[in-house]
DNA sequence: CCCTTACATGATTGCGCAATCATGCACGGC
DNA sequence: GCCGTGCATGATTGCGCAATCATGTAAGGG
């Protein structure tokens, strides 16, 4: 093994004290043109690359970037952590993720763990913390961004958008499509599901086509095999059903199957609404109408806005991102005798 | 802010010294028993907790464990993903990720970078490593793990499954199931999608039924959509296909989806078989064999071999773990002539 | 022409911990 | 009863960097 360049051997090389070194990496702009280069010229042909681990030390606050999603099984997320990684990417940070499990208190001990870190920033789930959660973040002066909501309680930053508005919207169209005994398959029912079942709620009472019998919700996690099983049991308790609007994507293909599995004709008799759009909706036979959301952008978004945040005071307005969704409407939400509807 | 705790504060609380309260943590045998219990319970008191950056500086070691995968969107990587996270929990180490975007070169750069970071241990994928890479990882005495694969050149521990004999066995059970013109459909083509094919070809070549028309691959990722493409150029090439096996889930759900939009029945008219076996093909209708493969034991297993490689020298016969697979017989290969097969 | 000001660079110090070496102490053999 | 042995604990030091303060230097105003 070969000794390990320091700040040390750079400054010898380029003639300089070892501070400068760290200055022209850390506070470019407080070294001159001329230094600046011979330091970079030095740094380059010694392959020199600072200790994180020292730099931490020092300067009390590391590079690391704590980021809690509450599953890593759940397909949604992996397309946030796909768009934080590539965003993160050709910068001088990383990202460190942990799992919460859909629990605010293993959220609220990771939050003390990763604050033990001195990180540059943080990225968080939701918008229900505990509240000695929201204290400890709000005592510390590194910016947080909470993601997937664009409402609720805000410690810092928001990235997101409105669950219920994204489902409300699905109803509506659905409601057009003259669906009217829709019914609504839930799992998981965490606090953003739950804001989904509220915007169905809210359409269907607007329209006057409220009716609790057709709600069929379980804790348990999503999956396309609970897509069939809740299919199953909504049926049971409301025959009548004409159309679903699901909370996930994995329960609108499961319900598909089922509707397959038992001659149910989609959409003549039982119009499908999935959410988030994963893909395999759009492919499916016939395919299947969903909401699509940004999950990708907000994992990029998310991780540019804490970078700013890092280096400049937001002003307020900067503070609460709305991605939006799109309503993709395919062949299951499209009824023959209801007027045309731009697909995509 | 209140002043953070340190070891010098255990140390006076528990009457003994820093370097004792440090050995406490780390070699706890070294230390006699009434003073570890008087040192851990001022640990406990004080809540102390270390501080990670100091003692990758002072011990020029990290907790951190460096893990490369080719893809985040691959769901095959977030269930490896999820178990090296769930093995990793309650140990002081923690996993940092990189993508390698499936580019040897990226992977080089990335191994430079983590190895820079002294970690603990490195997690990478597959065995085609630069040869650049082979001697950074070989001139350096951390353990690292090849995960996915059980065979090709092992730079010191390999945890997987082969993917060809995973693939033949597949084919074997099709060629019982009396198919006989068994097409190939293959995304991406990354080296492991190659072992699959050629376990393909083996058993094809075996039963003298190999013929070259009726494999169908290309290097784009790999998607639902891609599956359905994927089998209609297959159909153009060799319209006798009478079944197919996919290197991947998403191309056998795809395909599926394409099958019943052609109104091609399945398995009498097509016999279909995935690998993976990640959820979605046991669900459809009719549900797809698939190969099972155990990926989220990979990630625990090469996590839980790491550790233990960090700590004792592993025996050469511990160094290759071979996880097997299992082939889940489902509706899609079932023929209703052919002798009974166990359905999983 | 001297002093002020602003900016560029350097010297010193300590971040919190663990490696290393040093010390203390009890016990057993002769 | 003396010394050697082995184990438990302590003192010192430095890991590599950046905060802080100190110093140097050039330009410009009175």
């Amino acid at each position: 093994m070969k000794k390990k360049i320091t700040l040390v051997d750079v400054a010898a090389l380029a003639s300089v004290s070892a501070i400068t070194v760290s200055r022209t990496l850390r506070h470019p702009h407080l070294v001159s043109e001329p230094v600046r280069e011979r330091v970079m010229a030095a740094i380059k042909e010694l392959n020199y690359i600072p200790d994180a681990a020292a730099s931490a030390l020092a300067s009390r606050r590391s590079n690391i970037i704590g980021m809690l999603v509450p599953s890593f099984s759940n397909n949604v997320f992996s397309d946030v952590l796909s768009g934080a990684y590539n965003e993160i990417e050709d910068t001088s940070y990383c990202i460190q993720i942990a799992n919460t499990r859909y629990n605010p208190l293993i959220e609220q001990q990771l939050i003390t763990e990763f604050l033990n870190l001195n990180p540059a920033g943080l990225i968080i789930t939701g918008t229900n913390q505990t509240s000695e959660a929201r204290s400890l973040l709000s005592g510390v002066d590194i910016p947080v961004v909470q993601i997937m909501d664009s409402c609720g309680p805000a410690i810092d930053i928001l990235v997101g958008f409105s669950h219920k508005d994204a489902a409300k919207n699905a109803v509506e169209h659905m409601i057009e499509q003259s669906f009217e005994r829709i019914g609504f398959l839930g799992a998981r029912m965490d606090p953003r599901s739950q804001h989904r079942m509220q915007g169905y709620r809210e359409a269907m009472e607007a329209a006057g086509l409220f009716a609790p019998e057709r709600i069929m919700t379980t804790t348990s996690p999503s999956s396309v095999e609970m897509g069939g099983h809740l299919l199953t049991a909504l049926l049971c308790k409301a025959p009548d059903c004409d159309a679903i609007i699901c909370n996930n994507d994995d329960l609108a293909v499961g319900a598909s199957f089922e509707c397959q599995r038992r001659n149910i004709r989609i959409p003549q008799e039982m119009g499908i609404c999935g959410f988030n759009d994963l893909g395999t909706t759009a492919q499916m036979f016939p395919s299947i109408t969903s909401v699509h959301t940004p999950l990708y952008e907000i994992g990029t978004c998310a991780v540019k806005t804490l970078l700013k945040a890092m280096h400049t005071q937001l002003a307020p307005h900067e503070k609460v991102i709305d991605l939006g969704h799109t309503l993709h409407v395919r062949d299951s939400t499209t009824r023959p005798t209801a007027p045309n509807y731009p697909v995509e």
